[in-house]
DNA sequence: TGAAGTTGTCTATTATCATAGACAACTTCG
DNA sequence: CGAAGTTGTCTATGATAATAGACAACTTCA
C-alpha cells in the first residue's frame, strides 16, 4: 500500500506497522527473545516497502523493545521492569503501573525452623516454627523473581494455603488482620543463576540475577515477614530515590 | 511547533488538530451551529501554521462535521441522525447506535377522547377515552422530535404516570405486559414548525420539520398507541430501505 | 569453505507535511 | 460605504514519508 493509494489518514505508515508489532510483543505473539520475522516478510505481511518495516522497527529499538542483530535477526528485547525501592513496595503496584498485569504462583509452602538469621530478622528463637512460601511473580507472562518467604507459623498458621489462594502477600497479610507493612532494610547483592532458579524463570544457564533481602513490618516496627529474592537481572531495574 | 522541532511521531500535525476539534464538538465544548475559533486564533493555541488548521479543518468538513462559510467563520454541523425506518423501530436503539445518548422528556400527559380519525387508528369508537401524552426525544442534548402519542385509557390505565417514570415508550408498554410491538404504516410529509414546537425543539421560527404519523401494533396485529411526530429536519434523516 | 539469509547503508524519486507570505472574495457591523 | 475580520487560493520552500534498487557486512548452517 502507498501513501497515494488511499485517502491519507494523519497517521504514518511505519507508525502503523510499528503499533503493530508492538501490539504483537505486548499480548505475547512475540515473547522475549524471540526472533521477529525477517524485514522482508514482515514488509509483506504489512504490504509495505522494506525500508517503510526499518523505519517501524527503528522506532521500536529507540524505544528498547527490540533489538536487531546484523546478519542474524531482530529480537524481542526483555524490557527491563522499572522497580523502585521504596519503604512502601508493592510489585502488584509496581507492575501494574507500567501497564503490565502482575501475577503470583505459589511453588510450594513448607514448614521450616528459624535458623539464628532468620530469627533475629523476625524476632524469634532459633528453632521457632516457620512457614516457608516459595513463589514466583510474573509481569504478564514473563517472570520476574523467584521469591522464599518465611512467616511466623505461630502468627501465620496454614500461611501456605492462604498464600495459594490469594496469590499475593499484600492479601495473605490482610487475611491476618495487617492492614499495612513497611519495608525494612533492603541488601541487594548480584549472582548467577542455579538450575532451579533458571528453570523457575526461564533463564539460561549462567545468566546474571539480582538477589534481594528484606525484612517487612508492620507499622510499630514487629517484623511480619523476612525475604529471599532473586530477579532476573535482564528483566528488571531497581530504581533507588535520591 | 516544525516536525522538526521534536522527535516526530508519525502522526501528522493536522491529525492532531482535527482530533483536538473533533473532541471539542464530542464533549458539548462546541455545540451544533457554533461557530468555531477563526483559523488564525486555532492556529496559535495549537502552535502551528493556518495552513495545517486549514487542513483539519478541511478534513473535519469532509466528515460533515464543519461546514465553513467564507467570510463568516466555520460552524459546527448538526450531524443528521440517521433514522431507519423499519417495521420495528426503536429511537433509543437507533440513537444508541449512532454513538449518541438517547433520552426521553414528558412535557404533558392530558386525557382526552378518540376523533373518528384517531379512533379507527386505534381500533377504538368515536368518544373513547384517550391518554395523550406529549414528550420530546434528544440525541445528547440536541432535540431531535416532539411527538404526540395516544394510548387508550381502558388499556393503558395511568399510561402519564407510568412514561413520566420510564421516559420510554418501550418500556411503558413493558409496565403493561406488552413485550414486542411493530410499526404499521408510517405516513411523512413535511411542514413549517409553529411556535410552541420551535421553543420545544430549540428551532428558530420558520425552519422545516419532518411530520410522521404511524401506528404501533403488538405481533397479533391489535393497535397499540398512535403517534403524531415532528422531527427538525435539519436535525434528522430518515432511511427507507430499498 | 561457500551458499543462503539476515541486517546495514547508500542513492534516487515521488508524494505528503508543515511552514511562510500575499492577496482575493466574502461577511459583518458601524 | 468602508473598515475589520473571515475563509479561499495561489506560489514557494524545506523536511518527512514511502517507494525502489543495489550492494556491503555479517551470521548461520551444511
Amino acid at each position: 500500500m502507498s501513501m497515494q493509494d488511499t485517502a491519507s489518514s494523519g497517521v504514518a505508515l511505519w507508525r502503523l506497522v510499528a503499533d503493530g508489532i508492538e501490539r504483537g510483543i505486548a499480548d505475547g505473539r512475540f515473547a522475549a527473545g524471540d526472533k521477529l520475522p525477517g524485514e522482508m516478510e514482515i514488509a509483506e505481511t504489512y504490504r509495505v516497502n522494506r525500508h517503510t518495516v526499518r523505519r517501524a522497527l527503528a522506532a521500536l529499538a529507540e524505544r528498547g523493545l527490540v533489538r536487531a542483530e546484523r546478519g542474524s535477526g531482530t529480537y524481542v528485547e526483555a524490557q527491563k521492569l522499572a522497580y523502585p525501592l521504596r519503604s512502601r513496595t508493592r510489585f502488584s503496584e509496581i507492575v501494574g503501573a507500567g501497564g503490565r498485569e502482575p501475577r503470583g504462583q505459589l511453588i510450594e509452602a513448607t514448614d521450616d525452623v528459624a535458623t539464628r538469621e532468620l530469627a533475629r530478622e523476625l524476632g524469634l528463637k532459633a528453632g521457632a516454627p516457620l512457614v516457608r512460601i516459595e513463589a514466583i511473580r510474573l509481569a504478564d507472562r514473563t517472570p520476574i523473581c523467584v521469591s522464599t518467604t518465611w512467616l511466623s507459623a505461630d502468627l501465620f498458621p496454614g500461611a501456605g494455603a492462604v498464600f495459594a489462594a490469594t496469590r499475593s502477600m499484600t492479601k495473605l497479610l490482610e487475611h491476618y488482620g495487617v492492614r499495612d507493612y513497611r519495608r525494612g532494610a533492603t541488601r541487594i547483592t548480584a549472582g548467577i543463576v542455579d538450575a532451579t532458579d533458571a528453570a523457575r524463570l526461564d533463564l539460561p544457564l549462567g545468566r546474571p540475577i539480582l538477589v534481594v533481602d528484606a525484612t517487612d513490618h508492620d507499622l510499630e516496627g514487629k517484623p511480619l515477614m523476612t525475604k529471599h529474592s532473586r530477579f532476573a537481572a535482564e528483566r528488571v531495574e531497581f530504581l533507588v530515590e535520591s
